[in-house]
RNA sequence: GCCGUGGUGGCGGAACCGGUAGACGCUCGAGACUUAAAAUCUCGUGGGAGUAUAUCCCGUGUGGGUUCGAGUCCCACCCUCGGCACCA
């Protein structure tokens, strides 16, 4: 007997919508919960499995607080603005605007089928215009602030894209996106001064309850570094080199080495070295990081002294010292970094010891095996005052000395840099700003947004760091200064599509809170100056609950906190949010297939529709849940899902069973037994394995109970003696489908139904999903009888069936174990050393 | 290289604070029901010795250690996955 999933899925999919049973009261919420998932970016097959398994996890949780009495709002929107959804468009020949429909009501249809209590009157679209023109005023705020600047700067470029990007969409040298090596570009770009941020977004991660894994990441990718500036006089020139370090290694400083970008190295007339440069600037990065392992490059001709050694050292251009990194200049120490090492050994520049490491060896170094870098263990030599000192304790007292005698002054560096903000693309908001040749930068003014962006039939990239937007009609272009009046033009770059998706969260409560139509017009006007009405922000802000992927780690996650950080400082969020969008993250692991990552190339993306089909979304929910823990990921295999779906039709026969028994249905005696503290330990795994996110046990927990339940209720028939009353199994399988519910929406409300139809007790339309989560009883939870193991010398001897109290008497216990058979024979002729009482659990005895 | 995860049967995975290793599920095997199949139900399923549901030995990546007792704690190492990376 089994049940039908389609029907039953379809029935209450409707009734839900049309009882607005996952409404929110958005403005009057006494008990506000946050659930919020990441948005998916809507592409070619539509929803995959991997999304299913991150919303499902999410929305585990978002029904099981529901059910403890939170308001729990649970939104989504898609991230459809930006050049993921444009490189799809381009793919399949058309246009990003209709693609978006397209795509758009796909999502939707499958979204609307996964069994998420959605709050569907709240989605948002980033491509939508009503939701890009905040988007733009957040820019604007960016640049009236002075955190949102134009200037010219080294950045990553990706030929296929033709696009520059962020850092942090380049990956080991390539593009995140496209996989294509990535080159360096010196052009004039936006950037938004997360830099100013980085010691906010450093200390505040102590505060967040986040997975170790994502704080870690963050904090490597801030990258925090207490060192010193040292300037150094160059020899026959007022001009000075100042290199950046971290090490207390002066005295084996025999070089320095400058970045192929560097000023000096700009005003340089040699040709040998104007070579180098040109090559080394047209490499990919992947290639300088690829050979880098064979240093190159080329002596300047200049001397700088060292102030502790007073002798002269050369300085050279490498393209292994980054610009970015530091000063982009490196005094080089052979002794003690490998890859100042391999540059001395190559050019032949002398090598001084400066410490000795573990292994006290005191020679010349010669070998790269020799070489002590930073973080290992040494003592200081031929290093005058700081001779004897701990490696890693030397530097404060180096950093001392060269301060005292103005040679150099702390600092502070940081990996993070600014992030760059435009795109040389056509799919994303445009920047709204206007340059005029007298004013120059201005933006568009507030009440002129959004700037939306126009249609322009051949939007492919153009390359050259031009945008598709140079192409667009002249009326877009071409417009007055909003300063002077004059003629001014349009920038046509657009934004990145991480702004987009770093404020939406505060979008979501607000959508229909903050503005009223238009009569007739069907436009709507905003009643307010902010994306977000106050009231509801103060409710619903920050997020409970944000659970999403780990790829995220620095990029939209950061983004984020930043973006926060600002809105907050500025005044446009309440101070009383606290400084954090997302206090609570949850990330989920990776659900493979196969044992390999599914993807496209190789063909092995599972699409979750089909299986819906098949075995029912509840089923498909469960079995996901089941595979691993949630955090870890899994391997998808349809073999588990098939035991899925028994499970699930073990249950409707175990609710269909209870009220075609005789004596169950009406009797209403509840009572201590075996099926009642088997119930309440039930509800006590169940419930803290929600509460931690730990599906995959609060499933088996479940399991372990229908078969008790099962078990039991065969023996319920006339004539069997069994220790409970009816009463109480089906108290014990009400709770059963209350547990299932969060897990499993829609079979779990047909038995809830059917079950309170049985007692007649409502005819309103009461759902499952509006009950109580069961509570438990921990004295109820408690068994009778009790094992204790008896352990002779650690090992396992034999067990004891005892009573509740009595396991707790060690007297009556140790009587009770030495009169084991099992035991006893390890006794013989042995004495007796000490004995072990763990009350109610165990005994050791140890003999010799 | 650095940082962070994780390593448990044929497989996915359980195991609170150091106290019964292998819950739960899949797979597989045997049986019941059936004309038959499917479904369902029952039993078994870490390895080894053993006629045995007797009993014993070995077992949580490897090697040491702490402890009455270690999957769990400590030290060293190996491997997987993830992040960062010529970061000065």
């Amino acid at each position: 007997m089994s049940f039908d999933h389609n029907k039953i899925e379809a029935k209450w999919r409707k009734k839900w919508r049309e009882s607005g049973l996952y409404k929110v009261d958005l403005k009057g919420a006494k008990k506000p919960f946050y659930n919020l998932m990441m948005f998916p970016y809507p592409s070619a097959e539509g929803l995959h499995v991997g999304n299913m398994y991150a919303f499902t996890g999410a929305d585990f949780y978002g029904r099981f607080q529901a059910m403890r009495g939170q308001e729990v709002f649970e939104p989504i929107g898609l991230d459809g603005f930006g050049i993921h959804s444009e490189n799809y468009a381009i793919k399949i020949g058309a246009h990003p605007s209709q693609q978006a429909k397209v795509s758009q009501k796909r999502f939707y249809d499958q979204l609307s089928r996964i069994g998420n209590r959605f709050s569907w009157e709240q989605r948002l679209e980033t491509y939508d215009p009503e939701y890009y023109k905040w988007t733009q005023w957040l820019f604007i705020k960016m640049f009236e602030k002075g955190l949102a600047v134009r200037k010219k700067s080294m950045v990553n470029w990706c030929p296929s894209c033709k696009t520059v990007l962020a850092d942090e969409q380049v990956e080991g040298g390539v593009c995140e996106r496209c996989k294509t090596p990535t080159v360096r570009k010196e052009t004039y770009q936006w950037f938004f001064k997360i830099t100013d941020y980085a010691d906010r977004l450093l200390g505040n991660i102590d505060k967040i309850d986040w997975p170790q894994k994502i704080k870690t990441a963050q904090r490597n990718w801030i990258g925090r570094k207490e060192g010193i500036n040292i300037t150094y006089e160059i020899k026959g020139s007022k001009k000075t080199v100042t290199c950046f370090t971290t090490t207390p290694v002066n005295f084996g400083a025999t070089f320095i080495v400058i970045a192929p970008e560097h000023v000096l190295v700009k005003e340089s007339k040699n040709k040998k070295i104007q070579e180098y440069v040109t090559k080394a600037l047209k490499k990919t990065e992947q290639q300088r990081q690829m050979e880098g392992k064979e240093k190159t490059g080329v002596f300047t001709g200049l001397y700088a002294v060292n102030h502790v050694t007073k002798k002269e050292i050369p300085i050279w251009v490498a393209d292994f010292v980054l610009k970015d990194v530091g000063t982009g200049a490196v005094q080089g120490c052979p002794g003690h970094d490998l890859r100042d090492f391999e540059f001395a050994k190559k050019f032949g520049l002398p090598i001084t010891r400066v410490v000795v490491g573990p292994d006290g060896d005191r020679n010349e170094i010669t070998r790269k095996e020799q070489v002590i870098q930073s973080g290992t263990s040494g003592k200081m030599v031929n290093s005058d005052f700081l001779n004897g000192m701990e490696f890693s304790k030397a530097m404060q007292k180096t950093m001392d000395y060269f301060e005292e005698r103005g040679w150099g002054e702390r600092v502070i560096s940081f990996h993070l840099r600014d992030w760059l903000i435009s795109r040389q693309r056509y799919w994303g908001p445009p920047i709204p700003m206007i340059f005029c040749d007298k004013c120059e930068w201005q933006p568009v003014p507030e009440k002129d947004l959004p700037v939306e962006l126009p249609f322009v039939k051949d939007y492919q990239p153009l390359g050259e760091g031009k945008a598709p937007l140079e192409k667009a009609p002249k009326e877009w272009l071409e417009v007055k200064c909003p300063n002077c009046g004059g003629k001014a033009r349009r920038e046509t770059d657009v934004s990145d599509t991480f702004l987009d998706s770093s404020w939406y969260f505060l979008r979501y409560p607000s959508i229909k809170s903050n503005k009223d139509s238009l009569p007739g017009t069907g436009k709507t006007v905003l009643r307010e100056k902010l994306p977000w009405d106050q009231e509801v922000t103060r409710r619903w802000l920050p997020v409970n609950a944000y659970i999403g992927g780990a790829e995220h780690a620095v990029l939209h996650l950061l983004y984020s906190r930043f973006v926060w950080m600002c809105l907050r400082d500025w005044g446009y969020l309440p101070k009383s949010l606290g400084d954090e969008p997302f206090p609570f993250l949850y990330s989920h692991g990776l659900l493979i297939k196969d044992g390999a990552k599914m993807s496209k190339s190789r063909g092995n993306v599972v699409i979750p529709d089909e299986y819906m089909e098949k075995f029912g979304t509840d089923a498909l929910r469960m079995y996901l849940m089941f595979i691993g823990p949630y955090d870890q990921g899994g391997d998808f295999q349809d073999t588990g899902m098939m035991g899925m779906r028994k499970f699930l039709d073990r249950v409707w026969r175990l609710v269909i069973a209870i009220q075609d028994t005789p004596g169950v249905k009406n009797s209403a005696t509840p009572g201590v037994s075996e099926v009642g503290r088997f119930r309440h330990q039930t509800v006590k795994r169940v419930t803290q394995a929600m509460e931690n996110l730990r599906y995959n046990v609060g499933i088996a927990a479940l399991m372990e109970y229908v078969n008790f339940l099962e078990f039991h209720l065969r023996l319920l028939t006339p004539g069997v003696k069994n220790s409970s009353t009816p009463g109480v199994v089906v108290e014990a399988v009400e709770t059963l489908v209350l547990l299932l519910a969060p897990m499993a929406p829609f079979i779990s409300e047909e038995m809830w139904q059917m079950l309170r139809k049985s007692e007649a007790r409502s005819t309103k339309f009461e759902s499952v999903h509006q009950q109580a989560w069961p509570t438990f009883d921990e004295e109820k939870a408690r068994a009778d009888k009790v094992e204790v193991v008896v352990q002779v010398n650690g090992k396992l001897r034999a067990r004891l069936s005892l009573g509740r109290d009595e396991a707790q008497d060690k007297e009556q216990v140790f009587k009770a174990a030495k009169s084991e058979a099992a035991v006893k024979r390890y006794l013989e002729n042995k004495k007796p050393v000490k004995e072990i009482f763990v009350k109610g659990k165990l005994v050791n005895l140890v003999v010799r």
